[in-house]
DNA sequence: CGCGAGCTTGACGTTGTTCAACTAGAGTGG
DNA sequence: CCACTCTAGTTGAACAACGTCAAGCTCGCG
Protein backbone atom coordinates (compact mmCIF):
# COMPACT_ATOMS: atom_id res chain seq x y z
CA UNK A 1 0.00 0.00 0.00
CA UNK A 2 1.38 3.40 -0.62
CA UNK A 3 -0.22 6.75 0.27
CA UNK A 4 -1.24 8.57 -2.70
CA UNK A 5 0.38 11.84 -3.61
CA UNK A 6 -3.06 12.79 -5.04
CA UNK A 7 -5.25 13.36 -2.70
CA UNK A 8 -8.90 14.61 -3.42
CA UNK A 9 -11.05 16.84 -1.93
CA UNK A 10 -14.40 14.68 -0.61
CA UNK A 11 -16.63 17.61 -1.81
CA UNK A 12 -14.89 16.96 -5.39
CA UNK A 13 -14.84 13.24 -5.06
CA UNK A 14 -17.33 12.07 -8.32
CA UNK A 15 -17.31 8.55 -5.89
CA UNK A 16 -19.53 10.02 -3.10
CA UNK A 17 -21.24 7.56 -1.34
CA UNK A 18 -24.73 8.80 -0.72
CA UNK A 19 -24.12 9.18 2.82
CA UNK A 20 -22.12 12.13 2.34
CA UNK A 21 -24.47 13.92 0.25
CA UNK A 22 -26.65 14.64 3.34
CA UNK A 23 -23.19 16.42 4.71
CA UNK A 24 -23.84 20.27 4.72
CA UNK A 25 -20.20 21.86 3.32
CA UNK A 26 -18.23 22.23 6.23
CA UNK A 27 -19.14 19.31 6.98
CA UNK A 28 -17.38 16.99 3.98
CA UNK A 29 -14.45 19.53 5.26
CA UNK A 30 -14.19 17.84 8.51
CA UNK A 31 -14.46 14.72 6.71
CA UNK A 32 -11.80 15.84 4.09
CA UNK A 33 -9.18 16.96 6.42
CA UNK A 34 -9.89 13.90 8.71
CA UNK A 35 -9.26 10.90 6.20
CA UNK A 36 -6.10 9.72 4.72
CA UNK A 37 -6.81 7.87 0.96
CA UNK A 38 -4.65 5.20 0.17
CA UNK A 39 -3.65 3.46 -3.16
CA UNK A 40 -3.60 -0.65 -2.79
CA UNK A 41 -2.49 -3.19 -4.43
CA UNK A 42 -4.06 -6.33 -5.50
CA UNK A 43 -4.63 -9.31 -2.59
CA UNK A 44 -3.80 -6.35 0.24
CA UNK A 45 -5.28 -6.78 3.41
CA UNK A 46 -7.14 -3.09 4.48
CA UNK A 47 -8.65 -4.22 7.61
CA UNK A 48 -7.51 -7.42 9.75
CA UNK A 49 -10.17 -9.15 11.73
CA UNK A 50 -9.13 -8.43 15.61
CA UNK A 51 -7.48 -5.44 15.07
CA UNK A 52 -8.29 -1.93 16.03
CA UNK A 53 -11.00 0.04 14.28
CA UNK A 54 -9.89 3.38 14.31
CA UNK A 55 -11.23 4.08 10.91
CA UNK A 56 -14.08 3.57 8.36
CA UNK A 57 -13.30 2.66 4.79
CA UNK A 58 -14.49 4.47 2.14
CA UNK A 59 -13.71 3.07 -1.97
CA UNK A 60 -12.88 5.48 -4.02
CA UNK A 61 -12.46 3.04 -6.89
CA UNK A 62 -11.62 -0.69 -6.85
CA UNK A 63 -13.30 -3.97 -5.57
CA UNK A 64 -12.79 -5.42 -2.16
CA UNK A 65 -14.07 -8.45 0.03
CA UNK A 66 -15.05 -8.53 3.50
CA UNK A 67 -14.28 -12.29 4.62
CA UNK A 68 -14.32 -13.87 8.50
CA UNK A 69 -11.26 -15.53 8.74
CA UNK A 70 -11.45 -19.14 10.29
CA UNK A 71 -9.06 -20.17 12.57
CA UNK A 72 -7.78 -22.95 10.35
CA UNK A 73 -6.06 -21.35 7.27
CA UNK A 74 -7.77 -21.12 3.90
CA UNK A 75 -11.18 -21.60 5.16
CA UNK A 76 -12.48 -18.57 5.24
CA UNK A 77 -16.23 -17.16 4.73
CA UNK A 78 -16.58 -14.13 2.50
CA UNK A 79 -19.55 -12.23 3.66
CA UNK A 80 -19.85 -9.80 1.05
CA UNK A 81 -18.06 -8.02 -2.02
CA UNK A 82 -18.04 -4.10 -2.78
CA UNK A 83 -16.86 -1.43 -4.84
CA UNK A 84 -16.86 2.34 -6.03
CA UNK A 85 -18.72 3.88 -3.33
CA UNK A 86 -19.05 1.69 -0.37
CA UNK A 87 -18.68 2.68 3.25
CA UNK A 88 -16.76 -0.31 5.23
CA UNK A 89 -16.71 -1.05 8.94
CA UNK A 90 -19.63 0.86 9.80
CA UNK A 91 -20.34 -1.88 12.54
CA UNK A 92 -17.42 -1.38 14.67
CA UNK A 93 -18.92 2.85 14.74
CA UNK A 94 -20.68 2.25 18.53
CA UNK A 95 -20.84 -1.87 19.07
CA UNK A 96 -17.48 -2.78 18.81
CA UNK A 97 -14.00 -1.45 18.68
CA UNK A 98 -12.36 -4.10 16.72
CA UNK A 99 -13.08 -5.54 13.42
CA UNK A 100 -15.49 -8.46 13.22
CA UNK A 101 -14.06 -9.11 9.63
CA UNK A 102 -11.11 -8.54 7.57
CA UNK A 103 -11.47 -6.56 4.25
CA UNK A 104 -9.05 -7.09 1.50
CA UNK A 105 -8.95 -5.64 -2.03
CA UNK A 106 -9.18 -8.11 -5.20
CA UNK A 107 -8.42 -5.34 -8.07
CA UNK A 108 -6.02 -2.50 -7.42
CA UNK A 109 -8.26 -0.21 -5.38
CA UNK A 110 -7.72 3.50 -3.91
CA UNK A 111 -9.48 4.34 -0.55
CA UNK A 112 -10.20 6.93 2.08
CA UNK A 113 -9.87 5.77 5.33
CA UNK A 114 -11.80 8.29 8.22
CA UNK A 115 -11.66 8.72 11.86
CA UNK A 116 -14.26 7.03 13.55
CA UNK A 117 -13.80 9.85 15.83
CA UNK A 118 -14.90 12.24 12.74
CA UNK A 119 -17.69 10.29 11.71
CA UNK A 120 -19.49 9.81 15.41
CA UNK A 121 -19.24 13.23 15.70
CA UNK A 122 -21.13 14.00 12.53
CA UNK A 123 -23.98 11.47 13.04
CA UNK A 124 -24.83 13.43 16.13
CA UNK A 125 -24.91 16.74 14.28
CA UNK A 126 -26.64 15.64 11.23
CA UNK A 127 -29.74 13.57 11.51
CA UNK A 128 -29.76 12.56 8.14
CA UNK A 129 -26.39 11.51 7.92
CA UNK A 130 -27.52 9.10 11.00
CA UNK A 131 -30.34 7.73 8.72
CA UNK A 132 -28.16 7.42 5.94
CA UNK A 133 -26.11 5.05 7.94
CA UNK A 134 -28.94 3.08 9.11
CA UNK A 135 -30.16 2.35 5.70
CA UNK A 136 -26.98 0.81 5.03
CA UNK A 137 -26.79 -0.77 8.28
CA UNK A 138 -30.16 -2.59 7.32
CA UNK A 139 -29.18 -3.42 4.11
CA UNK A 140 -25.81 -5.36 5.44
CA UNK A 141 -28.08 -7.12 7.72
CA UNK A 142 -30.72 -8.08 5.48
CA UNK A 143 -28.20 -9.59 3.38
CA UNK A 144 -26.76 -11.25 6.12
CA UNK A 145 -29.92 -12.65 7.21
CA UNK A 146 -30.35 -13.94 3.28
CA UNK A 147 -26.63 -15.36 3.09
CA UNK A 148 -27.56 -17.10 6.23
CA UNK A 149 -30.58 -18.75 4.47
CA UNK A 150 -28.89 -19.49 1.00
CA UNK A 151 -25.96 -21.40 3.09
CA UNK A 152 -27.88 -23.08 5.34
CA UNK A 153 -31.13 -24.67 3.23
CA UNK A 154 -29.56 -25.03 0.14
CA UNK A 155 -27.61 -27.59 -1.79
CA UNK A 156 -24.69 -26.63 -4.04
CA UNK A 157 -26.54 -25.80 -7.21
CA UNK A 158 -28.81 -23.58 -5.73
CA UNK A 159 -26.15 -21.92 -3.59
CA UNK A 160 -23.98 -21.22 -6.61
CA UNK A 161 -26.48 -20.57 -8.74
CA UNK A 162 -28.21 -17.68 -6.07
CA UNK A 163 -24.32 -16.84 -5.88
CA UNK A 164 -24.10 -15.45 -9.38
CA UNK A 165 -28.10 -13.99 -9.15
CA UNK A 166 -26.73 -11.74 -6.34
CA UNK A 167 -23.14 -10.90 -8.11
CA UNK A 168 -25.72 -10.12 -11.48
CA UNK A 169 -28.29 -8.11 -9.52
CA UNK A 170 -26.42 -6.64 -7.17
CA UNK A 171 -22.70 -6.60 -7.67
CA UNK A 172 -22.00 -6.40 -11.25
CA UNK A 173 -25.09 -5.36 -12.02
CA UNK A 174 -25.53 -6.73 -15.60
CA UNK A 175 -26.30 -10.16 -16.94
CA UNK A 176 -22.82 -10.25 -18.04
CA UNK A 177 -19.79 -9.65 -15.90
CA UNK A 178 -16.18 -10.38 -15.66
CA UNK A 179 -15.95 -12.57 -12.75
CA UNK A 180 -13.02 -11.35 -10.69
CA UNK A 181 -13.67 -13.85 -8.60
CA UNK A 182 -11.53 -17.25 -8.36
CA UNK A 183 -13.16 -20.55 -8.07
CA UNK A 184 -11.86 -20.76 -4.42
CA UNK A 185 -13.41 -17.63 -3.55
CA UNK A 186 -16.27 -18.46 -5.30
CA UNK A 187 -16.13 -21.51 -3.11
CA UNK A 188 -15.71 -19.38 0.17
CA UNK A 189 -18.50 -17.42 -0.68
CA UNK A 190 -21.16 -19.86 -1.26
CA UNK A 191 -19.61 -21.96 1.69
CA UNK A 192 -18.16 -25.40 -0.12
CA UNK A 193 -15.01 -26.69 -1.06
CA UNK A 194 -13.18 -25.51 -4.31
CA UNK A 195 -14.14 -28.59 -5.96
CA UNK A 196 -17.48 -28.84 -5.48
CA UNK A 197 -17.43 -24.95 -6.87
CA UNK A 198 -16.02 -26.28 -9.93
CA UNK A 199 -18.17 -29.17 -10.63
CA UNK A 200 -21.30 -26.74 -9.90
CA UNK A 201 -20.16 -24.12 -12.59
CA UNK A 202 -19.42 -27.22 -14.98
CA UNK A 203 -22.87 -28.10 -14.39
CA UNK A 204 -24.28 -24.91 -14.69
CA UNK A 205 -22.39 -24.22 -18.23
CA UNK A 206 -23.16 -28.12 -19.74
CA UNK A 207 -26.92 -27.25 -19.11
CA UNK A 208 -25.72 -24.56 -20.62
CA UNK A 209 -27.13 -22.20 -18.07
CA UNK A 210 -24.53 -20.14 -17.94
CA UNK A 211 -21.17 -19.49 -19.99
CA UNK A 212 -17.69 -18.62 -18.96
CA UNK A 213 -15.40 -17.24 -21.78
CA UNK A 214 -11.71 -16.21 -19.62
CA UNK A 215 -13.34 -14.87 -16.71
CA UNK A 216 -16.43 -13.38 -18.63
CA UNK A 217 -19.43 -14.69 -17.17
CA UNK A 218 -22.62 -14.45 -18.92
CA UNK A 219 -26.87 -15.76 -17.96
CA UNK A 220 -27.78 -17.51 -20.51
CA UNK A 221 -31.16 -18.69 -19.21
CA UNK A 222 -32.11 -16.31 -16.17
CA UNK A 223 -35.40 -18.42 -15.69
CA UNK A 224 -34.09 -21.83 -15.31
CA UNK A 225 -31.37 -20.40 -12.72
CA UNK A 226 -34.14 -18.44 -10.61
CA UNK A 227 -35.31 -21.81 -10.46
CA UNK A 228 -32.81 -23.56 -9.37
CA UNK A 229 -31.58 -21.09 -7.03
CA UNK A 230 -35.08 -21.31 -5.13
CA UNK A 231 -35.64 -25.10 -5.06
CA UNK A 232 -32.65 -25.63 -3.48
CA UNK B 1 -53.80 -12.65 20.44
CA UNK B 2 -56.00 -10.22 22.50
CA UNK B 3 -55.35 -6.20 23.08
CA UNK B 4 -54.43 -6.23 26.69
CA UNK B 5 -57.27 -4.58 28.86
CA UNK B 6 -54.07 -2.58 30.93
CA UNK B 7 -52.38 -0.54 28.60
CA UNK B 8 -49.10 0.78 30.20
CA UNK B 9 -47.96 4.20 29.54
CA UNK B 10 -44.38 3.99 28.01
CA UNK B 11 -42.66 6.63 30.38
CA UNK B 12 -44.13 4.38 33.38
CA UNK B 13 -42.63 0.86 31.44
CA UNK B 14 -40.18 -1.27 33.59
CA UNK B 15 -39.60 -3.17 30.77
CA UNK B 16 -38.60 0.18 28.58
CA UNK B 17 -35.31 0.30 26.19
CA UNK B 18 -32.25 1.73 26.48
CA UNK B 19 -33.73 3.36 22.91
CA UNK B 20 -36.41 5.10 24.63
CA UNK B 21 -34.70 6.44 27.25
CA UNK B 22 -32.95 8.48 25.13
CA UNK B 23 -36.29 10.54 24.31
CA UNK B 24 -37.52 13.57 25.84
CA UNK B 25 -40.26 13.23 28.09
CA UNK B 26 -42.88 14.44 24.89
CA UNK B 27 -41.40 12.24 22.68
CA UNK B 28 -41.98 9.21 24.86
CA UNK B 29 -45.60 10.75 25.14
CA UNK B 30 -45.95 10.46 21.40
CA UNK B 31 -44.94 6.70 21.20
CA UNK B 32 -47.53 5.94 23.79
CA UNK B 33 -50.38 7.21 21.90
CA UNK B 34 -48.95 5.79 18.53
CA UNK B 35 -48.92 1.97 19.64
CA UNK B 36 -51.15 -1.00 20.97
CA UNK B 37 -49.95 -3.09 23.56
CA UNK B 38 -51.16 -6.76 22.91
CA UNK B 39 -51.03 -9.86 24.42
CA UNK B 40 -50.44 -13.25 22.72
CA UNK B 41 -50.19 -16.98 23.76
CA UNK B 42 -47.81 -19.16 23.13
CA UNK B 43 -46.75 -20.06 19.46
CA UNK B 44 -48.34 -17.78 17.52
CA UNK B 45 -47.62 -15.15 14.87
CA UNK B 46 -46.91 -11.92 15.42
CA UNK B 47 -45.47 -11.02 12.29
CA UNK B 48 -45.45 -12.61 9.22
CA UNK B 49 -42.84 -13.04 6.33
CA UNK B 50 -43.38 -10.97 3.09
CA UNK B 51 -46.37 -8.94 4.66
CA UNK B 52 -46.09 -5.02 5.14
CA UNK B 53 -44.21 -3.94 8.22
CA UNK B 54 -46.21 -0.78 9.43
CA UNK B 55 -45.30 -1.21 13.03
CA UNK B 56 -41.80 -1.81 14.83
CA UNK B 57 -42.16 -4.74 17.82
CA UNK B 58 -41.54 -4.21 21.51
CA UNK B 59 -41.18 -7.07 24.00
CA UNK B 60 -42.48 -5.80 26.93
CA UNK B 61 -42.77 -9.62 28.49
CA UNK B 62 -42.49 -13.01 27.14
CA UNK B 63 -40.05 -14.75 24.74
CA UNK B 64 -40.22 -14.55 20.88
CA UNK B 65 -38.19 -16.14 17.62
CA UNK B 66 -37.29 -14.53 14.64
CA UNK B 67 -36.67 -16.93 12.14
CA UNK B 68 -36.82 -17.46 7.73
CA UNK B 69 -39.65 -19.42 6.34
CA UNK B 70 -38.83 -22.37 3.76
CA UNK B 71 -40.73 -22.85 0.40
CA UNK B 72 -40.96 -26.01 1.74
CA UNK B 73 -42.67 -26.78 4.88
CA UNK B 74 -41.02 -27.82 8.37
CA UNK B 75 -37.39 -26.18 7.19
CA UNK B 76 -37.18 -23.17 9.26
CA UNK B 77 -33.96 -20.98 9.77
CA UNK B 78 -33.82 -19.42 13.51
CA UNK B 79 -31.86 -16.13 13.41
CA UNK B 80 -32.17 -15.00 16.67
CA UNK B 81 -34.45 -15.01 19.97
CA UNK B 82 -35.38 -11.96 21.70
CA UNK B 83 -36.85 -11.18 25.26
CA UNK B 84 -37.85 -8.34 27.56
CA UNK B 85 -36.32 -5.09 26.43
CA UNK B 86 -35.97 -6.10 22.88
CA UNK B 87 -37.05 -3.79 19.54
CA UNK B 88 -38.13 -5.89 16.51
CA UNK B 89 -38.00 -4.86 12.91
CA UNK B 90 -36.03 -1.97 12.55
CA UNK B 91 -34.64 -3.38 9.29
CA UNK B 92 -37.72 -2.79 7.56
CA UNK B 93 -37.70 0.69 8.98
CA UNK B 94 -35.63 2.34 6.30
CA UNK B 95 -34.75 -0.47 3.65
CA UNK B 96 -37.65 -2.06 3.06
CA UNK B 97 -41.35 -2.14 3.92
CA UNK B 98 -42.41 -5.63 4.13
CA UNK B 99 -40.86 -7.91 6.77
CA UNK B 100 -37.74 -10.03 5.64
CA UNK B 101 -38.60 -12.37 8.20
CA UNK B 102 -41.29 -13.81 10.50
CA UNK B 103 -41.53 -13.49 14.57
CA UNK B 104 -43.19 -15.99 16.60
CA UNK B 105 -43.62 -16.17 20.40
CA UNK B 106 -42.24 -19.09 21.96
CA UNK B 107 -44.01 -17.98 25.81
CA UNK B 108 -47.25 -15.86 26.54
CA UNK B 109 -46.00 -12.89 25.40
CA UNK B 110 -46.74 -8.90 25.95
CA UNK B 111 -45.53 -6.88 22.75
CA UNK B 112 -46.05 -3.45 21.85
CA UNK B 113 -46.94 -2.36 18.55
CA UNK B 114 -45.59 0.92 17.27
CA UNK B 115 -46.56 2.86 14.23
CA UNK B 116 -43.48 3.02 11.90
CA UNK B 117 -44.10 6.21 11.36
CA UNK B 118 -43.69 8.15 14.51
CA UNK B 119 -40.29 6.03 15.36
CA UNK B 120 -39.25 7.43 11.75
CA UNK B 121 -40.35 10.90 12.77
CA UNK B 122 -38.04 10.74 16.05
CA UNK B 123 -35.04 9.19 14.55
CA UNK B 124 -34.85 12.57 12.77
CA UNK B 125 -35.47 15.10 15.81
CA UNK B 126 -33.30 12.90 18.45
CA UNK B 127 -30.00 12.33 17.53
CA UNK B 128 -28.87 10.05 20.32
CA UNK B 129 -32.10 7.96 19.90
CA UNK B 130 -31.02 7.35 16.17
CA UNK B 131 -27.36 6.42 17.48
CA UNK B 132 -29.26 3.55 19.79
CA UNK B 133 -30.84 2.18 16.97
CA UNK B 134 -27.51 2.36 14.77
CA UNK B 135 -26.30 0.13 18.28
CA UNK B 136 -28.85 -2.38 17.55
CA UNK B 137 -28.41 -3.23 13.90
CA UNK B 138 -24.99 -3.43 14.07
CA UNK B 139 -25.07 -5.53 16.55
CA UNK B 140 -27.80 -7.53 14.68
CA UNK B 141 -25.07 -7.47 11.99
CA UNK B 142 -22.30 -8.71 13.76
CA UNK B 143 -24.37 -10.93 15.08
CA UNK B 144 -25.67 -12.53 11.86
CA UNK B 145 -22.19 -12.61 10.54
CA UNK B 146 -20.86 -14.75 13.71
CA UNK B 147 -23.86 -17.24 13.01
CA UNK B 148 -23.04 -17.34 9.08
CA UNK B 149 -19.79 -17.82 10.26
CA UNK B 150 -20.71 -20.91 12.54
CA UNK B 151 -23.37 -22.35 10.72
CA UNK B 152 -21.14 -22.93 7.32
CA UNK B 153 -17.57 -23.45 9.02
CA UNK B 154 -18.32 -25.95 12.13
CA UNK B 155 -19.83 -29.48 12.26
CA UNK B 156 -22.49 -30.55 14.59
CA UNK B 157 -21.19 -30.48 17.86
CA UNK B 158 -19.41 -27.51 17.52
CA UNK B 159 -22.60 -25.74 15.70
CA UNK B 160 -24.75 -27.15 18.80
CA UNK B 161 -21.73 -26.27 21.33
CA UNK B 162 -21.79 -22.37 19.90
CA UNK B 163 -25.77 -22.53 20.19
CA UNK B 164 -25.38 -23.51 23.94
CA UNK B 165 -22.75 -21.42 24.41
CA UNK B 166 -24.77 -18.68 22.97
CA UNK B 167 -28.07 -19.20 24.27
CA UNK B 168 -26.24 -18.94 28.15
CA UNK B 169 -24.06 -15.71 27.58
CA UNK B 170 -26.11 -13.72 25.64
CA UNK B 171 -30.08 -15.23 25.82
CA UNK B 172 -30.40 -16.08 29.02
CA UNK B 173 -27.00 -14.92 30.66
CA UNK B 174 -26.66 -17.66 33.07
CA UNK B 175 -24.67 -21.23 32.95
CA UNK B 176 -27.99 -23.13 34.11
CA UNK B 177 -31.07 -22.08 32.35
CA UNK B 178 -34.88 -23.21 31.31
CA UNK B 179 -34.11 -24.53 27.64
CA UNK B 180 -37.16 -23.06 26.19
CA UNK B 181 -36.77 -24.21 23.05
CA UNK B 182 -37.84 -27.70 21.35
CA UNK B 183 -35.39 -30.05 19.48
CA UNK B 184 -36.86 -29.15 16.35
CA UNK B 185 -36.37 -25.39 17.18
CA UNK B 186 -32.35 -26.28 18.51
CA UNK B 187 -32.32 -27.54 15.17
CA UNK B 188 -33.65 -24.77 13.05
CA UNK B 189 -31.09 -22.15 14.88
CA UNK B 190 -28.34 -24.69 14.66
CA UNK B 191 -29.24 -25.67 10.81
CA UNK B 192 -29.64 -29.40 11.51
CA UNK B 193 -31.96 -31.87 11.24
CA UNK B 194 -33.84 -32.38 14.19
CA UNK B 195 -32.17 -35.93 15.30
CA UNK B 196 -28.87 -34.47 15.02
CA UNK B 197 -29.50 -32.00 17.32
CA UNK B 198 -30.74 -35.01 19.26
CA UNK B 199 -27.80 -37.11 18.80
CA UNK B 200 -25.49 -34.15 19.15
CA UNK B 201 -26.93 -33.00 22.62
CA UNK B 202 -27.12 -36.60 23.99
CA UNK B 203 -23.42 -36.87 22.93
CA UNK B 204 -22.34 -33.70 24.89
CA UNK B 205 -24.74 -35.34 27.97
CA UNK B 206 -23.01 -38.38 27.39
CA UNK B 207 -19.47 -36.84 28.10
CA UNK B 208 -20.93 -34.57 30.48
CA UNK B 209 -20.27 -31.46 29.34
CA UNK B 210 -23.73 -30.18 29.66
CA UNK B 211 -27.18 -31.53 31.82
CA UNK B 212 -30.60 -31.47 30.96
CA UNK B 213 -32.95 -32.32 33.78
CA UNK B 214 -36.35 -31.97 32.29
CA UNK B 215 -35.24 -29.06 30.30
CA UNK B 216 -32.74 -27.20 32.60
CA UNK B 217 -29.95 -27.18 31.21
CA UNK B 218 -26.26 -26.28 32.92
CA UNK B 219 -23.47 -26.19 31.27
CA UNK B 220 -20.53 -28.78 33.58
CA UNK B 221 -17.84 -28.15 31.29
CA UNK B 222 -17.30 -24.79 29.98
CA UNK B 223 -14.10 -25.01 28.99
CA UNK B 224 -14.26 -28.32 26.73
CA UNK B 225 -17.59 -26.76 25.40
CA UNK B 226 -16.00 -23.63 24.40
CA UNK B 227 -13.18 -25.90 22.84
CA UNK B 228 -15.36 -27.96 20.76
CA UNK B 229 -17.11 -25.03 19.38
CA UNK B 230 -14.13 -23.51 18.10
CA UNK B 231 -12.27 -26.66 16.72
CA UNK B 232 -15.50 -27.14 14.49
C1' DC C 1 -57.81 -43.71 28.43
C1' DG C 2 -56.42 -42.52 24.05
C1' DC C 3 -54.22 -39.17 21.24
C1' DG C 4 -50.69 -36.26 19.62
C1' DA C 5 -46.43 -33.81 20.19
C1' DG C 6 -41.88 -34.09 21.26
C1' DC C 7 -37.97 -37.12 21.95
C1' DT C 8 -34.92 -41.02 20.85
C1' DT C 9 -32.34 -44.70 18.37
C1' DG C 10 -30.58 -47.65 14.62
C1' DA C 11 -30.00 -48.71 9.77
C1' DC C 12 -29.31 -46.87 5.48
C1' DG C 13 -28.70 -43.46 1.60
C1' DT C 14 -27.18 -39.04 -0.16
C1' DT C 15 -24.41 -35.08 -0.45
C1' DG C 16 -20.40 -32.97 -0.50
C1' DT C 17 -15.39 -33.20 1.06
C1' DT C 18 -10.84 -34.91 0.68
C1' DC C 19 -7.01 -36.88 -1.63
C1' DA C 20 -4.36 -37.33 -5.49
C1' DA C 21 -3.01 -36.54 -9.96
C1' DC C 22 -2.88 -33.86 -14.12
C1' DT C 23 -3.18 -29.54 -17.11
C1' DA C 24 -2.58 -24.82 -18.57
C1' DG C 25 -0.97 -20.28 -18.19
C1' DA C 26 1.67 -16.50 -15.90
C1' DG C 27 5.68 -14.80 -13.87
C1' DT C 28 10.78 -15.21 -12.75
C1' DG C 29 15.53 -15.56 -13.20
C1' DG C 30 19.62 -17.46 -15.31
C1' DC D 1 14.59 -17.51 -24.69
C1' DC D 2 13.88 -21.48 -22.10
C1' DA D 3 13.60 -24.09 -17.85
C1' DC D 4 11.40 -23.48 -13.39
C1' DT D 5 7.96 -22.55 -10.28
C1' DC D 6 3.57 -21.19 -8.75
C1' DT D 7 -1.15 -20.52 -9.02
C1' DA D 8 -5.67 -21.68 -10.73
C1' DG D 9 -8.56 -24.90 -12.71
C1' DT D 10 -10.06 -29.64 -13.41
C1' DT D 11 -11.33 -34.62 -12.82
C1' DG D 12 -12.14 -39.27 -10.71
C1' DA D 13 -12.45 -42.29 -6.80
C1' DA D 14 -12.71 -43.16 -1.88
C1' DC D 15 -14.57 -41.53 2.22
C1' DA D 16 -16.95 -38.98 6.03
C1' DA D 17 -20.68 -36.30 7.62
C1' DC D 18 -25.16 -35.69 7.87
C1' DG D 19 -30.05 -36.40 6.54
C1' DT D 20 -33.87 -39.55 5.94
C1' DC D 21 -36.78 -43.37 7.05
C1' DA D 22 -38.91 -46.16 10.25
C1' DA D 23 -40.21 -47.49 14.63
C1' DG D 24 -40.91 -47.05 19.43
C1' DC D 25 -41.08 -44.30 23.60
C1' DT D 26 -42.87 -40.88 27.14
C1' DC D 27 -45.62 -37.46 28.82
C1' DG D 28 -49.26 -34.02 29.18
C1' DC D 29 -53.89 -33.00 27.94
C1' DG D 30 -58.63 -33.38 26.69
Amino acid sequence: MSKSNTTTICSMCESMSSCFQQLKFEQLENISQNKVQIKFNKKEIVAKQGSFATHIIFIKKGFVKLYIESASQDKNLIINFFSKGSLIGLSSLFESNTYQYSVATMLPSELCLIEVSEIKKLVVKNSEFAISLLKRSHKSTIHAYNQMFNLTQKQLLGRISSAFIYLSESVFESDKFELILTRNELANFTAMSTMSAVRAINDLKKQEIISDNNGIIEILNKEVLVKISKFG
